[in-house]
DNA sequence: TGACTATATTTTGATATAATAATAACCTAA
DNA sequence: TTAGGTTATTATTATATCAAAATATAGTCA
């Protein structure tokens, strides 16, 4: 494979991270801070095996990081182009999620 | 579906649009200006449902306009956020497209 | 009209992704 | 070490996506 078609392989892979609502809450979720998957789970009322997995998606794009925090998992983003995405063109749309 | 999910299945479809190769090199074709489909399936050594196909994705979540002219159709850049997102995050990666 | 060019749609089979359930692994604290 | 809480993995089934081939549609021009 060209070193061209890599750039566009791992770029798509990067959008297709987001290409998923659940993975959208969840990093909706983790631009506010680093959350532990318990929370994720209770703030989206998922299933735990679900948002792991999804998480797992995540982190083997290296979309996301984790670190170990006693008892609890803590996700935290990892890749900067997610903050960049995420003023540009996710803030706006979710008033919802607004911080005072 | 609650205005919240409606927004984040409208969000995440927007990126499934970028989530594929093929339909990422169209759209940084079409950001060069509008395309016809003969052109871009020679530009990208496709065949053509291929391409055919990839823009009926892209036209049908807004991403693409397309009108008639002559015997060919012209695809354009419909969707404003399409140009936002490639100055931020495609732009920059894709060196081999630079126009001088 | 008929032939030709350009584009779209449909179908099929292969592959990838998703949700769920079940289970495993790992830490902590008693 | 055992128990309980937290997270990850696996297996299964359903669904979605993909590529390729075949076919259909629509416009143009002789």
């Amino acid at each position: 494979m060209s070193k061209d078609e890599e750039i566009l392989e791992e770029l798509s892979e990067f959008f297709k991270a987001f290409s998923h609502p659940v993975r959208l809450k969840i990093i909706i979720n983790l631009m506010e801070g680093p959350q532990c998957v318990k929370n994720l789970g209770e703030t989206l009322d998922m299933s735990q095996p679900s948002i792991s997995q999804h998480l797992s998606i995540l982190r083997n794009k290296g979309i996301v990081g984790c670190r170990r925090e006693g008892s609890l998992i803590c996700y935290y983003i990892k890749d900067p182009r997610v903050k960049k995405l995420y003023n540009l063109l996710i803030k706006e749309e979710i008033s919802w999620q607004e911080k005072s």
